[in-house]
DNA sequence: ACCTGAACACCGTTCAAGT
DNA sequence: ACCTGAACACCGTTCAAGT
């Protein structure tokens, strides 16, 4: 429900970005998205500094733009977060891809947890704000990670299906095993090492 | 430094619980204890409604009391829930020194972080308040907990001493990774018994 | 159309006024 | 002393007014 019923934007295509608003204060569709650019940029260099948690006050205002705005380029707070993941979910999607070509379903898979535990990181509060919505599809984090569901369990039947990962685990509970861990990195960042190695012995079967 | 200098209670001990507060307005220590057990009675009922991270505001008005009252016996939020949580962290404090006394330090440590982990998950909301207090000390739960590191400390040495369990972790990072996994009990209440035999596969020498 | 920011709702915490 | 609740600070979200 989220896409429009009409996606044609042929009428707009070859104006040039650069030109001012008409007399009217009529704005072309470049401004507009050169916005929810700025607002993407805003809330990474926010994020980094403040956390995932940050006031979107503050993101409004990095970006040189009312709160408004905002809410005009992403309906809640969580969907700005989303946007900001999206580079990093796809990202996960690629490699998950190529490391089922390249590596055995076991290391696959660990190799693949590690990364997904180091994109959670990236921001403080990151990770918190992710875990309580993975689980729900109708959040915007969940359903930005339908695919990523999909890819990764496929590894996680692959190596299910060779015996190197317990058979009590579904791909929801991974994801969430895996989301809890960078929690864990979050608060002890020295022992991150110990903490995905961790989570990798604990899918190993008993 | 909870506790305060002087215990005896002898002088009030025989008076009348409904009895009025005295002309000039003095209420006597009968009826700031009795208001203390209300809210922390309150806090409980909310808790286990609403979460642990209610609005205050719920507690007070169960209580029947004003949010003043609230901070006058708790500083904050956070001294409200370790209040709430201290019967359980001294129950944590008895069942390990029963366990370590009953068990091989294995099945002693893998039976006490199952408690632990069931206890985080009381309320829901209660492990997310936890997490970040785990590790400051000077933080109430933080603080509460110092008693809670000593007894699982030694039950993890014990462990890791049989070779049982990996050396690579410290009690705050097992505590840390204990409050995590019941943050994903709390997501996943389903899955409970798979996510603490993860943990407990987790801590084992790889 | 799109943007702005004042306004509203909510919640933690404080403190002047009451007893 | 202790209790009360209005007041303040903060933050997410909305919407009437501007362009």
């Amino acid at each position: 429900m989220r896409e429009s019923p009409e996606g044609r934007l042929v009428a707009y295509q070859d104006r040039t970005p650069s030109q001012d608003p008409a007399p009217g204060g009529r704005r072309d569709r470049a401004d507009v998205r050169r916005n929810r650019e700025l607002l993407l940029a805003a809330a990474r260099a926010v994020y980094a500094e403040e956390g995932a948690d940050a006031p979107l006050k503050a993101v409004a205002a990095r970006a040189g733009l009312g709160v408004g705005t905002v809410y005009r380029h992403f309906a809640t707070q969580d969907a700005l977060v989303e946007a900001v993941l999206v580079d990093h979910l796809a990202a996960l999607d690629g490699l998950a891809t190529h490391l089922r070509c390249t590596h055995e379903p076991h290391d696959a898979l660990a190799a693949w947890l590690q990364e997904f535990v180091r994109r959670l990181t990236e921001y403080r509060g990151l990770a918190g704000v992710v875990l309580p919505q993975m689980k729900d599809p109708h959040s915007p984090v969940g359903q930005a990670c339908q695919r990523l569901r999909e890819v990764a369990g496929e590894m996680l039947v692959d190596a299910q299906r060779d015996g190197s990962v317990r058979s009590d685990v579904d791909v929801l509970l991974m994801l969430t095993l895996a989301n809890a861990v960078a929690l864990v990195v979050e608060q002890r960042p020295h022992q991150a090492g110990s903490a995905l190695s961790f989570m990798v012995s604990g899918l190993r079967p008993e």
